[in-house]
DNA sequence: GTTTGCGCTCC
DNA sequence: GGAGCGCAAAC
C-alpha cells in the first residue's frame, strides 16, 4: 500500500469534480518526470491527499488503474502548454468535514517529508515541478490525525469510478465528432463507427490477417472479437481504425483483459501478462493453463501497433 | 496579498 | 536531472 499527494495547480476543481487526476506523460520538453510517472505506479484502493491553493480540502483514493488519456476538455485554456497525450487516474474524492490550511500542519509535516521528489520546498511553499508525489505512511498518518479524516477512507471502493466510464465518454464525444466531421463522406463515418465496436470493414480487414484468438486458440467466428491493438480512441487518423494490421480476434474475456491492459504480446506472439493481475485470476479466468494457442510472430506491418500497446496500454 | 508558472542557475 | 531562487502572472 502506497500512499499519495498531489498538488493540483490550476486544475483543482475540474479533478476533484471529475473524479481522477490528469498529467502529461512527458514534460513540454520531452523529458520524463517521476511526478508523471507516478500515475502509473498509483493502485487501486491507495489513499491520495490533495493539496491546492494552501488547503487540504479533499482526500481521495485510487478507483481503478491510470490509463492512456488526452488531455481533458473541462481543462480549456489551463494548461496549454502540456503534451495533450497523458494518464488519467480515477480517484474517488470526499470533501474533509473542515479544510486545513497548510501552514498549521507544515512545521510537524516537513521532516516527515522524502528528500527527494517532496510535494513541498524546504521554505513550505509547494514545490514547482512537483504534481503526484508518494508520502511515508507517517506523513500520511500525520495529516490524517491532524484532520480526522482517517475513518472517511474505510468505505469500500469496489462501486467508485472505473476507468471503462471514462474511457467510454471519451468515446462518445469521438464519436460525436465523427457524425459531424464534414470531411468524410456518409460510408466513410459509418465504417468508423462499427469499428468501435470491432464491426464492418476493420472486422473483415482483421480476419484477413488473423484467424483465432492468440490467447485461447478459440476459432469459432461468432464468439471472436475483432480488438483494436491501439484503442480506437487513441487512433491519429481513419487509416489506423481501419488498417486490419491493428486488429486482433480474441476471445470475450482475453478481449477485455487486453483492451484495459492486462495482456500484451511480444512481437514473437508470446503473451505477456501484467503483474497488476493475479496468478490465480488468470487461472480462474482460464488463460494461465497451458498450452495456450502456441505463439505465431507478428508481421512488421502489425508491430508498430503492438509497441504501442506495450508502451500505452500495458499495465506495468 | 497569496499562490502558481516559468526561466534560469547551480551541483 | 532535481532543487532553489526571483520575478511575473493569475486569482
Amino acid at each position: 500500500m502506497r500512499y499519495w499527494w498531489v498538488n493540483h495547480s490550476k486544475t483543482y476543481r475540474q479533478e476533484i469534480d471529475g473524479g481522477y487526476i490528469w498529467s502529461p506523460k512527458r514534460e513540454s520538453n520531452g523529458t520524463r518526470s517521476q511526478f508523471y510517472d507516478n500515475l502509473r505506479i498509483a493502485a487501486p484502493g491507495e489513499p491520495i491527499i490533495s493539496y491546492a491553493k494552501g488547503n487540504i480540502i479533499d482526500i481521495g483514493r485510487v478507483s481503478d488503474f491510470s490509463f492512456t488519456a488526452m488531455k481533458p476538455t473541462e481543462f480549456g485554456g489551463t494548461g496549454k502548454n502540456w503534451n495533450p497525450e497523458g494518464w488519467l487516474l480515477p480517484v474517488s474524492w470526499s470533501r474533509v468535514a473542515k479544510p486545513i490550511r497548510i501552514d498549521s500542519l507544515i512545521l510537524g509535516l516537513r521532516p516527515l517529508l522524502p528528500e527527494k521528489y517532496s510535494p513541498f520546498d524546504r521554505t513550505g511553499r509547494g514545490a514547482q515541478k512537483a504534481y503526484l508525489t508518494e508520502i511515508s505512511k507517517i506523513a500520511f498518518d500525520f495529516v490524517s490525525s491532524s484532520s480526522g479524516f482517517d475513518k472517511m477512507l474505510e468505505n469500500d471502493f469496489i462501486n467508485e469510478t472505473r476507468s471503462d466510464e471514462f474511457v467510454v465518454k471519451e468515446e462518445n464525444k469521438l464519436e460525436h465528432d465523427l457524425e459531424c466531421d464534414e470531411s468524410l463522406s456518409t460510408t466513410e463515418r459509418y465504417q468508423l463507427i462499427l469499428a468501435r465496436k470491432g464491426q464492418g470493414i476493420f472486422r473483415k480487414n482483421v480476419a484477413s490477417i488473423e484467424s483465432m484468438c492468440r490467447i485461447t486458440a478459440l476459432k469459432t467466428p461468432t464468439l471472436l472479437i475483432a480488438s483494436h491493438i491501439k484503442p480506437w480512441r487513441l487512433c491519429s487518423n481513419s487509416l489506423e481504425r481501419l488498417d486490419g494490421n491493428n486488429g486482433l480476434l480474441l476471445a470475450p474475456h482475453a478481449d477485455l483483459l487486453f483492451d484495459r491492459g492486462y495482456i500484451s504480446f511480444d512481437n514473437d506472439g508470446t503473451p505477456i501478462f501484467s503483474g497488476k493481475i493475479s496468478e490465480n485470476d488468470l487461472m480462474l479466468l482460464g488463460l494461465k493453463r497451458t498450452p495456450l494457442a502456441p505463439p505465431l510472430a507478428f508481421s512488421p506491418k502489425q508491430i508498430p501497433y503492438l509497441d504501442y500497446h506495450r508502451s500505452c496500454v500495458f499495465l506495468l
